[in-house]
DNA sequence: CGCGTTTGACCCGCGC
DNA sequence: GCGCGGGTCAAACGCG
């Protein structure tokens, strides 16, 4: 017993193993001190980690709870030639100096415990039963992990849709400053359906609402729950829509109509549309959706279908699916509104980003009249990227932003890392170098300024629909373009996408502070 | 019996 | 004003 410690030879553990002590050692060795006690024979080690994903979740974890509380262990790296008779080579030992009276490591050496057999068995027996505790106080430490990962992923929630409100009022002030630009948008009613998307948001002016946090609490519910009790049959959300709001006869920035709900009814228009291909019927979201309606819709032999959320009394989303009618292996998804209630992490991606989608169709039109920012501004500015993945659309009757998953198997650009074709939902995210989707990005192509940082976010792009040249002035906006194309990366990323999200958004207020 | 789906009717906006 | 199409409602129906 040469040494008071946790000693474990790489030679006893696997590979698997190695890696996550290595990485245990790399990342700060934060266990709690209780576990500084085992000594584990592989046998018990594996026990101890009963499962591959109990390894990964201890890897991922432990950072998380960097807790003062809880104080790292001094860390040894001892080199040291072999003693032993089956190596020859030198070996590398992680010695844990815990500071505590612990079970001897018998390296190699010619130190053995085994004659010393009584002692050895309490050690043995008192091992095993701080190899019990230290069960008990790994599971604990896993729930709570998982506690607050749940609470971080709201929170980052909160904190994007706080993000995008700020961007709101922030462009809401500049609407004020540009009520003459909107006359002259009244004047020329030929372009019409540029018009009518950035009517729509015009409409908003400056919101009542935006007193109440962005929370998860949605923006429509409250009219929605108005209208079910005060206006009897008012015939759908489509219905709750007054003339205002939704005549296109009337471009008036300060509506008489209380703007809070012509700010919800404009959100709810808000699109996001999702092509996956799926035999299935349905393609799981993580929500839970009641069918209320089925039609046939002109141009397509397939019915569409109307789905509403059931997880919450008054969730005011909604979605159509429908089968693409030229490929029906293509499942439409459109999903509108935004969910009052918490969600499930395998639903928090795409409900999110339908109100990511709602706030940037929105933020993106306001800040001028000259198109700078306007959902066709957004598509021109992306012009050069050849495939087509996300894309917006302000030429349909509302603003939409369509996620096409079925080209990336194919179709992958040559300034983008890479796409999954069988998965999905692994689209990469900037969290971090320890993540196993990060991807280091590559010098970008030349292409305007706005996308310099797409390679960041992923393969995902965005396309225009509306073929005319960008303004000159449009390639002095890279931060929207980035926001898109994290929302758009949302859709198919895990419940991470919030915090790569919220970066984007961070960058286009930043953006939107250098104009200012 | 409760819950979800189906389906015809209805409402509304829009174009002609 | 009329017809069309999209969207929703709600009674009927089916299933567990």
């Amino acid at each position: 017993m040469d040494k008071a410690g946790w000693g474990l030879t790489l030679e006893n553990i696997s590979d698997h193993q190695v890696g996550f002590f290595k990485n245990k050692a790399v990342f700060g060795f934060n266990l709690s001190p209780t576990l500084n006690n085992v000594n584990m024979n592989p046998r018990e080690e594996q026990a101890f980690f009963s499962s591959a994903d109990e390894k990964r979740v201890m890897l991922n974890e432990v950072d998380f709870f960097s807790d003062k509380r809880i104080k790292p262990m001094d860390l040894v790296i001892k080199k040291e030639d072999s003693h032993g008779e089956n190596t020859t080579s030198a070996r590398s030992e992680l010695f844990v100096n815990t500071g505590l009276q612990l079970v001897s490591v018998n390296t190699g050496s010619d130190q053995s415990t085994v004659d010393d057999g009584i002692s050895s068995e309490i050690e043995d027996k008192r091992a095993k039963i701080e190899l019990v505790q230290l069960q008990v106080e790994l599971r604990r430490m896993n729930a709570e992990n998982q506690r607050l990962r749940g609470m971080l992923t709201q929170v980052s929630n909160n904190y994007t849709a706080l993000q995008m409100h700020l961007v709101t009022l922030m462009q809401q002030q500049q609407i004020s400053r540009t009520e003459n630009d909107h006359e002259i948008v009244e004047a020329k009613p030929e372009e019409k359906d540029g018009n009518m998307v950035r009517r729509q948001f015009l409409e908003l002016g400056p919101s009542e609402h935006m007193d109440e946090p962005y929370s998860l609490k949605s923006h429509y519910s409250s009219s929605e729950e108005r209208t079910v009790s005060e206006s009897p049959r008012n015939k759908g959300i489509g219905r709750e829509e007054t003339p205002e709001s939704e005549s296109n006869k009337v471009p008036k920035l300060n509506s008489s109509y209380p703007i809070d709900q012509a700010t919800e009814a404009t959100m709810r228009k808000a699109r996001v549309s999702v092509r996956a291909r799926s035999e299935a019927p349905m393609i799981s979201d993580g929500c839970q959706w009641r069918k209320y309606g089925q039609k046939m819709a002109k141009g397509n032999p397939c019915p569409r279908a109307y789905y509403r959320c059931t997880m919450a009394v008054g969730c005011p989303v909604r979605k159509q699916v429908q089968r693409c009618a030229e490929d029906r292996t293509i499942l439409i998804k459109t999903y509108e509104g935004t969910h009052n209630h918490p969600l499930p992490p395998a639903a928090m991606a795409m409900a999110s980003t339908t109100s990511a989608a709602a706030n940037m169709l929105l933020s993106g039109s306001m800040p001028s009249a000259d198109g700078l920012m306007n959902p066709n501004f957004i598509a021109r500015t992306i012009l050069p990227c050849s495939p087509s993945v996300a894309t917006i659309s302000a030429s349909a009757p509302f603003p939409t932003i369509t996620l096409d998953l079925t080209q990336n198997q194919n179709s992958v650009s040559p300034y983008h890392q890479r796409t999954h074709p069988t998965a999905q939902f692994q689209v990469p995210f900037p969290i971090g170098p320890h993540n196993p989707n990060f991807i280091t990005s590559m010098p970008p192509p030349p292409m305007p300024q706005g996308l310099h940082n797409q390679s960041k976010f992923s393969g995902l792009q965005v396309s225009q629909d509306i073929h005319r040249q960008p303004p000159q002035h449009a390639l002095n906006q890279p931060s929207f373009s980035d926001t898109l194309n994290a929302a758009t990366a949302a859709i198919t990323a895990d419940p991470n996408f919030t915090a790569a999200l919220a970066a984007a958004i961070s960058s286009i207020i930043t953006g939107s502070q250098k104009e200012q």
